[in-house]
RNA sequence: GCGAAAGUGGCGGAAACCGGUAUACGCGCCGGACUUAGAAUCCGGUGGGCUUGCCCUUGGGGGUUCGAGUCCCCCCUUUCGCACCA
């Protein structure tokens, strides 16, 4: 399978890739005029996990096709690269190799450096960012600080997300269906003090502002709002029978007050914290102890289960008794831990109640369905509900809160599913947190001074137990920033979100020392305009980094609301249907593919099989496809520039006296480059459908192969001509940089041009003074197809009718004209004849 | 279960705008040229079916229309997200 010669284009490539280096074509200036009309293209940046994947191809071929595009039409482009480079890989590699985190990941970090040089992408070098560098997370001690003093971090005792293989706690966003986002290990529950940013400050705003994400797809844009999961509805205290106390009386939240007179039961979530003291039966505690630890160990529920505490409570609407039960099906962390359940009009309840044989009592009535079928979940009119009886849902809801509001016994409420975000890691290789505890200040963060608080080298890796920060003494000793004394330091690290979280705010000024960033700077290229990375991070990162700017933006470092102005999902690299993977044993290594065919193949490959946002099927063959089309072009245009002595292209020759003169062929070849021209400006810029563009190439490419196989490409043609040729190879060449870089810039030197490509800017349509006199359209008979026939651009229906009905096919059709009885005639495209 | 998106040749995938010639481009396949031979390259063909000039074809079935990928009704499948969020 290896080309013998390996990759005719690795020469080329390495002189582009050279010559772009030692001219620093890409970088940008920090603050440059403002007059420069600027776009900020940014790709999410890697984990330095040793070697580029298939992904991060896709993902880097798509924003840098988008940034040479800009740069192009004109922009000042900013268009960086950097690595997250704090995780976990590093930490579990060098238990398993008993090598140091850091040596591994920049080891990584080095030769995934040279891979991404060598696909060619045009990222200005200089502002590399690594997030491990005590530079970069100094800064982020910063803010941590600056949030604490603001109460935005803050450190509570709570049950948390604990992942047992990777040793730490994560949080609500890193659980998926219970498990573990990066492991799959299936996730238990803790107590433990966490470090916590008060993303629920912000709750309202990220809500509402996903409004201004107008660039941004349906699809991610849904799942940030479910994720947030705003929910109107009452809080309504019930009291405990027999307890007096106000402050044993249980607090549920329901969006369904309309249904109270419905509410049989109780249900406390199992850690409901009121559970222990309303247990009256021994059996009752049994029960309440394996439920809890069944909780504990598991996310998972299979099956609705629970049991009676023994206890009632009176709903306050009707002072009826009804009995509290503990269901694993509530949630604590979720409203208030407990609720009202009314199984007649909800399934959850329903079927709680059936189970354990509890009361159902209808009190909504569907007008649409008298069936009666429960249970009904809908809204309807209200019965046996006392004075409310009649009501719609809709406005019993609102006096019923009205109702409960002035009793004092319960209260409007908005709730969120949203959680505080749990920043602390009990792992090593991760931003340490700044902060010290002292025996008399207590938590007390570090002087900025003393900032930053490196990450210290001389650990021991052993896989066990707590974090090897814990375990050293040189770095938890400390003394209190504030009077001295003897302290210890936190030794949680934070979750590696955060890092991802500002970083692109850090590539406006990567080397800066004395702040974060230049203000001013960061308000000419924020915010950022186009973002590309996998749908993965739909409520992760990107939630996150919302958040983060906002937080950014209150104390004083920003002047955006949000990050990211327009969002590009890419879909992922499969291949034979299934996701590329170790264990399935179909990956393709983007470095043999390099060596094979040279980075334009893949990336033109990449770009051509789908368009970005859908999965990418592999195939070899595809692959064979594209650099077999690379050659074509390499081979076309160097051969014709071989025997022609042809000026480089220059507007001025093309006059229209010498356009006259010229072949119809290259003239209609003209006119459909315009089109493509046309048509890539929008694709480019607004849906981003490359494959579309490099088809259309593709065509140009083989008009163009017809009209010189037809033996008017030689002698007889004239200079105009292969001018004009001349021409349309540029334009095409300039159409295809974005795409494949290095051979366009080969073929536009080749065609005579001396300066570079990337200063070609984009192109004008040529005027060609030719236009179609003819065209083809269909002929029917009764609606069906029979023929084709050529007439004049303005023929009237009744000349198109002569020459249709003189057609040979249709003849066969219509015996005779007399038989025609109604004819549809569309201009230029069809007619119709019905019989 | 709920929500969203999508179903087009042997395959990856286009376009079809207000209903008006479906299947661009690439892969694969078939045939040919070059070659001692192969690889590479080039040229030609290629939606399916059969009775070879006719029928069928945009997931399936109905409907509206001169005409449906497109509009209406019903159904199926796949992918993704959320899954006890009260």
């Amino acid at each position: 399978m290896k080309k013998e010669n390996p990759g005719s284009f690795i020469e080329i490539e390495k002189k582009w890739q050279d010559r772009w280096e030692k001219e620093k074509t890409f970088a940008v200036v920090d603050h440059p005029k403002e007059d420069n009309k600027k776009y900020y293209c940014l790709e999410m940046f890697p984990y330095p996990s040793g070697k580029i994947h298939m992904g991060h191809v896709r993902n880097y071929t798509i924003g840098d096709a988008i940034a040479r595009f800009e740069r192009l039409n004109g922009f000042y482009v900013l268009h960086p690269i950097g690595f997250d480079s704090f995780g976990l890989p590093a930490e579990n590699a060098a238990i398993k190799n008993k090598t140091n985190p850091k040596k591994w990941t920049y080891s990584n970090i080095e030769s995934m450096t040279i891979q991404l040089k060598s696909l060619g992408f045009s990222y200005d070098w200089n502002r590399k960012i690594v997030t491990s560098d005590s530079s970069y997370y100094k800064w982020e001690q910063l803010f941590f600080i600056e949030m604490f003093k603001k109460g935005l971090a803050y450190k509570k005792l709570s049950s948390v997300n604990w992942c047992e293989s990777c040793h730490t706690t994560l949080a609500n966003e890193q659980v998926e269906n219970g498990k573990c986002w990066r492991c799959e290990q299936e996730i238990t529950i803790k107590n433990m003090e966490q470090w916590f940013f008060k993303i629920t400050d912000y709750a309202e705003e990220l809500l509402s502002d996903i409004e201004k994400l107008t660039g941004w797809p349906e699809k991610v844009k849904t799942m940030q709002k479910n994720w947030i999961g705003k929910s109107y509805g009452l809080s309504l205290f019930f009291k405990i029978a027999g307890e007096t106390e106000e402050d044993s009386r249980l607090e549920i939240f329901t969006t369904r007050a309309d249904t109270i007179f419905g509410a049989t039961f109780i249900a406390l979530a199992p850690l409901h914290p009121a559970v222990e003291k309303i247990l009256k039966t021994g059996e009752a505690k049994a029960k309440s102890g394996k439920l809890i630890q069944k909780t504990m160990t598991s996310k998972d529920i299979t099956e609705k289960e629970g049991f009676f505490t023994g206890s009632y409570a009176i709903n306050p609407f009707n002072n009826k008794k009804i009995p509290i039960y503990v269901a694993n099906f509530v949630l604590m962390e979720y409203g208030t831990g407990a609720i009202m359940s009314v199984p007649a009009h909800d399934e959850r309840d329903y079927e709680f109640a059936k189970k354990y044989n509890i009361e159902i009592t209808e009190v909504v009535k569907d007008p649409q369905n008298t069936s009666g079928i429960l249970p009904f979940t809908g809204d309807g009119k209200l019965i046996n509900s006392s004075k409310f009886t009649g009501l719609t849902s809709q406005e019993a809801r609102i006096r019923i809160a009205l109702e409960a509001e002035k009793l004092g016994i319960g209260k409007s409420v908005v709730n969120y599913r949203l959680k505080d975000w749990g920043v602390s890691r009990q792992r090593y290789w991760g931003c340490p947190i700044p902060i010290v505890y002292c025996e008399k200040c207590g938590a007390v963060p570090l002087n900025e001074k003393d900032l930053p608080l490196e990450l210290p080298d001389d650990v021991v890796f052993t896989g066990e137990g707590s974090s090897p920060l814990a375990k050293l003494d040189s770095f938890i000793n400390t003394k209190c920033p504030v009077c001295d004394g003897p302290a210890k330091r936190e030794t949680d690290t934070m979750d590696t979100f955060v890092e991802s979280s500002w970083y692109f705010v850090r590539y406006i000024s990567p080397s800066l020392s004395s702040s974060p960033f230049n203000k001013i700077s960061a308000s000419y290229w924020l915010p950022v305009d186009q973002y590309i990375g996998g749908v993965e991070h739909a409520v992760m990162h990107l939630l996150y980094a919302r958040f983060f700017i906002k937080v950014l933006r209150d104390m004083g470092y920003l002047n955006i609301d949000e990050p990211f102005k327009n969002l590009l999902t890419q879909g992922m690299v499969v291949k034979e249907g299934s996701k590329m993977s170790k264990s399935k044993g179909n990956i393709v290594d983007p470095d043999d593919l390099i060596y094979k065919y040279g980075a334009d193949t893949i990336r033109l490959f990449t770009l051509f099989a789908a368009p970005p946002e859908k999965d990418l099927e592999w195939s070899d063959q595809g692959v064979e496809g594209s650099y077999r089309f690379i050659n074509k072009l390499y081979r076309m245009i160097s051969s014709f520039a071989n025997n022609t002595g042809v000026p480089a292209p220059d507007n001025k020759i093309l006059t229209s006296k010498n356009l006259e003169a010229a072949n119809v062929k290259l003239k209609k070849i003209v006119n459909e480059l315009n089109k493509v021209i046309q048509r890539t400006k929008s694709e480019m810029e607004e849906r981003f459908h490359f494959n579309t563009v490099i088809s259309s190439c593709m065509e140009l490419i083989n008009h163009i192969n017809e009209y010189e196989k037809s033996g008017q490409g030689e002698e007889k043609t004239g200079i105009i001509d292969k001018y004009i040729l001349k021409l349309i190879f540029n334009s095409i060449v300039i159409i295809l940089y974005p795409f494949i870089p290095h051979i366009c810039a080969e073929c536009y030197e080749i065609l005579g041009n001396t300066a570079g490509i990337e200063k070609a800017g984009w192109l004008v349509e040529i005027e060609t003074g030719y236009k179609e006199e003819t065209c083809n359209i269909a002929v029917q008979v009764n609606g069906k197809l029979r023929s084709q026939v050529t007439v004049n651009l303005h023929d009237n229906k009744e000349a198109v009718l002569r020459i249709a009905l003189n057609d040979e096919k249709v003849k066969k059709y219509i015996a005779a004209e007399s038989l025609v009885k109604n004819i549809i005639y569309v201009q230029n495209k069809l007619i119709n004849i019905i019989i």
